[in-house]
DNA sequence: CTCGTTCTCTACCATTCGGTAAGGGCGTCG
DNA sequence: CGACGCCCTTACCGAATGGTAGAGAACGAG
């Protein structure tokens, strides 16, 4: 049915959810797309109807990619502390491969709610199931008690931010590679025992 | 000498700070901009030589205004947690009052360090001020020992990504007013209290 | 009143943008 | 072989982009 006889579609994807997440999608032309490619920018309007239609193309391949690895940690592990270690340990796991995905999500923001809105709708699932599960955590004394949308969403801003901020990060001295990745890895996660775990004892 | 004689060009930088932070420089045109203003695009081009130009003072004054708020709160406030409290509390203002000056911090990474790095340039005093006080409190013991670069890139991811990522902030069915902003300043400072004060008591 | 400065306008330009039209190379299947 | 469908091309197009040239309104100084 779906027979991929050339891997075009594919490439022409994974080079603008690069180019989009770093120039912004206003910032990339498909003319630029196409000549990274070595095409023309006619074969880019060949495989998508239009710029917006890639841009559509691009945030749910890249959401559903986000997806995936966020559930596969998730379900690699048991609830509890450990969970959230895990996942945190995946987004950063994310950050150092695959940047652009969380770079991706920034410029929801700057995209109308016709792109945004069905973003948010596969990723809400994974929102409601962290929320529950930090409630539960808090209900039955396994988590301090605090608001846990809160929580989340000051977990999901320091780990974005700090992927997706490259300059700032070289305005305090920093390069972001594999050693410096797990050394933020450790704070952030340092960050979030300390503010979660009542006892809080060094593993 | 430099008689102000009409405001066309402070009115032209403000509403050039809010349009690069809102939908990015390259998704902001002159004629939009000038649009927004009730004057042509030539008007805006005779304040400023080019967008360049006009990107290079949004940039800087939107830096020093960001330097002048930090700096205060700093000067208004006694080494230590206490410091921290206040700068943090004061970063959070900005976030309700002006959250287009961290959102324009996001676009750093977007313009080629032509852009990037006078601004850079004006805040690494700050960065080294922060680094240094946290080293300081981490040496006599009034802070937990850490990397107080990466303890600083968090924070900052924290607090800036909170603020810009409107979209995802709606993903997790918050929306960004007085009273969240308050609740969401509370839960970065206990972040912040459990993560770098050892014996962390409620104040 | 007149001159010069400051500011904003209309008119225009070259380039780039996203998008359309049409055709050619090529493997597959009848 | 020949017709068809897939993939990519060249050749354009109208609109929007950043930018230039120059005229005119407002106004204070001489």
């Amino acid at each position: 049915m779906t027979g991929p006889t050339t891997d075009t579609r594919a490439r022409v994807i994974a080079a603008a959810t690069v180019a989009f997440a770093d120039r912004g999608v206003a910032g990339t032309s498909l003319d630029d797309l196409a000549r990274t490619l070595g095409v023309t920018k006619q074969t880019v309007l060949y495989h998508f109807r239009s710029k917006d239609g890639l841009v559509a193309e691009v945030l749910t391949s890249g959401a559903q990619e986000l997806e995936a690895v966020l559930l596969s940690a998730s379900a690699q592990s048991e609830p509890g502390w450990d969970r959230i270690e895990t996942v945190v340990r995946a987004a950063f796991g994310l950050a150092v491969a695959r940047p652009e995905l969380l770079g991706l999500l920034r410029e929801l923001s700057r995209l109308g709610p016709d792109h945004s809105q069905p973003v948010l709708a596969l990723l809400q699932p994974l929102v409601d199931a962290a929320v529950a599960e930090l409630e539960a955590g808090m209900v039955d004394g396994r988590f301090r008690r605090s608001d846990p949308r809160l929580v989340l969403v000051s977990a999901y801003a320091a780990v974005t931010g700090v992927v997706t901020d490259g300059e700032v990060l070289r305005a305090v001295g920093v390069t972001l590679d594999l050693r410096v990745a797990a050394r933020l890895r450790r704070t952030v996660l340092d960050f979030l025992r300390a503010a979660l775990v009542p006892s809080a004892p060094a593993p």
